[in-house]
DNA sequence: TAAATTTACGTAACTAGTTACGTAAATACT
DNA sequence: AGTATTTACGTAACTAGTTACGTAAATTTA
């Protein structure tokens, strides 16, 4: 059968079909009971047989339908004598709501159809080994949790991420560590002295200090970089920058995998604590950071007019 | 909320709110792949790429879509550029539909999103303690075996019957008696010169000869009643008959519960084997003999035109 | 208290399916 | 071989919902 080749894709489908083999199933239902009611004027009936809400919007609401559609119902409902409206006195916009005599009269008869239907779909469910009614509860529960959506996203980024392997600076990624770091610095903010000194001679200014550059490739491309530079502040061993992303190679993790190797790296050339300039409308990346460990601390001069905060890392025992 | 409320009646409403949050959500994730697929699309593409059926009816069948709607699907996904069709050769009616260049490189992309959207699905489903998959699997064989409609009918049968009361005769039942036997027998027949006397004068042509007579009431109404008659014929007790039940009463059980309390009448006051006549176009009613165990026996005169079948029930060891 | 915003809800147009119906080709019947 | 029936499938109209939009009443803001 078709669903079980196709798999989960088609989830949404099944549900749909089996959603309307019972809604068929329904108007021979009613039929059966004589209560003359359309199956889709249920919920609306429903509502107003309990007799709380009964404006157009607080109906839909409540059933979570759209409010035209309630108004499309209600104004069948109307023309068939079971729902009668009249102005509320209290808000001109309202239209109030309430079942005429023969409405009342369909509730009363309608309760042996609750009955029966609630025994013979339970009877039904104790049948099952999986019921359905929990599973559909369940099920929604999870999808309020985190949408269908962000679950493929969250798959998306794990399955890629297998993909992303991390390797040390060697001297043909040289453009690509220069391209990838002018590509964010322009599209955030604009390039400084200071970075094009670095960028054009990572070798000079980074490498031969005791510096680190860790490269991401991505089906053998390079599409991300990150780098450990030695600095004149004693109380650090080293500053962690220069990081970037390909911007199509977003949502693949790429970001977190080569944070946590170069904070690795540092750790197994015997770091005790490193530290970072960044600036607080890079939103994700100050939250990759604090996922790293990083923690901000006060001020210290910076040589980038873009950085307005700092973060350091101790370095102690194995990474967690 | 709602459904909690009213139960399992808004069964067929919630399975298609869940299904339509899905649909919705598979809108973002075609075009977090970039694939240039409508969700409503998905069903007839998977089809092609399986690259088996490829006319409209054999797609129809193959998702459980009317032809019509894989028609349109169709028509769009051409002016799409994913499917072309040609005419079939051997056929002139159907229309026979391929891939084209652009569906087969996007049926090679999509692999991916398949991986992904299963992985969520099924890691989601992991987290249940009923699996909604395997819920609507149970679910749907469930009905295939018995539709909701069907099952609704048992139960309101089982609830009504238990409002039932079978009553001995007492002679303000006799109109009742004459009345519900005349209904039946001028709907399917003809009314006898036999039948007058007996239901005109039951006290003395039944009770007086030492047979019985039940009434079945509902709402302590009349309407139901049954006989066992004294017969000539010594290899039988009793002649069961004048079975008759209200019209507006049928599909209550009335006629089962009157006839297992007619047998057990016979039984306790002794009869060791009784008989009946019919006629076989009275299907349900034969089918009930059959249930009560009256086995067919080789024709034996009747007094009645309309008598084409006797039946006989030999009345050992206690009721089963 | 006047102006801006929000709310209630009706109407129109759209969506994803359906059933009903018509026509031409293929197949079965006599 | 000619006629009747069945099959494939397109088109039209319907259904049960939606989103988009407009208007009047109520509420908030200045």
């Amino acid at each position: 059968m078709f669903f079980n080749k196709v798999g989960k894709m088609a989830l949404g489908s099944r549900l749909r079909i089996l959603s309307e083999q019972m809604t068929e199933d329904a108007q021979q239902i009613y039929q059966l009971y004589d209560i003359d009611l359309k199956p889709k004027w249920f919920p609306v009936f429903y509502v107003l047989s309990q007799g709380q809400q009964n404006s157009i919007m607080a109906i839909a609401a409540a059933i979570g339908h759209s409010h035209p559609s309630v108004s499309k119902i209600v104004r069948e409902m109307v023309s068939a004598n079971i729902v009668a409206e009249k102005k509320d006195q209290g808000d001109g916009r309202k239209n109030r709501l309430e079942l005429t005599d023969r409405g009342l009269d369909i509730a009363r008869r309608i309760q042996d159809q609750y009955l029966d239907v609630n025994g013979a779909v339970e009877e039904a469910l104790a049948q099952t080994h999986h019921n359905l009614w929990k599973a559909i509860e369940e099920f929604e529960f999870l999808l309020s949790e985190r949408s269908l959506f962000r679950r493929v996203q969250v798959q998306k980024k794990e399955r890629e991420s297998k993909k992303v392997e991390i390797v040390p600076y060697q001297s043909r990624y040289k453009k690509a560590f220069q391209v990838l770091n002018e590509e964010w610095i322009n599209t955030y903010f604009k390039m400084e002295e200071e970075d094009r000194k670095i960028l054009e001679n990572p070798g000079e200014y980074i490498l031969s200090n005791g510096g680190h550059i860790l490269v991401a490739l991505y089906e053998k491309e390079p599409v991300g970089v990150c780098a450990l530079i030695r600095t004149t502040d004693a109380n650090y061993d080293f500053e962690l920058g220069k990081m970037a992303v390909a911007a199509q190679a977003k949502g693949k993790g790429i970001g977190g995998l080569l944070g946590k190797a170069i904070v690795d790296k540092a750790r197994s050339v015997g770091a005790k604590k490193i530290y970072l300039e960044s600036n607080t409308v890079l939103k994700p990346a100050i939250n990759l950071y604090q996922k790293l460990g990083f923690k901000k601390v006060a001020g210290r001069p910076s040589p980038y007019e873009r950085c307005n905060i700092q973060m350091e890392l101790e370095l102690t025992g194995p990474s967690h």
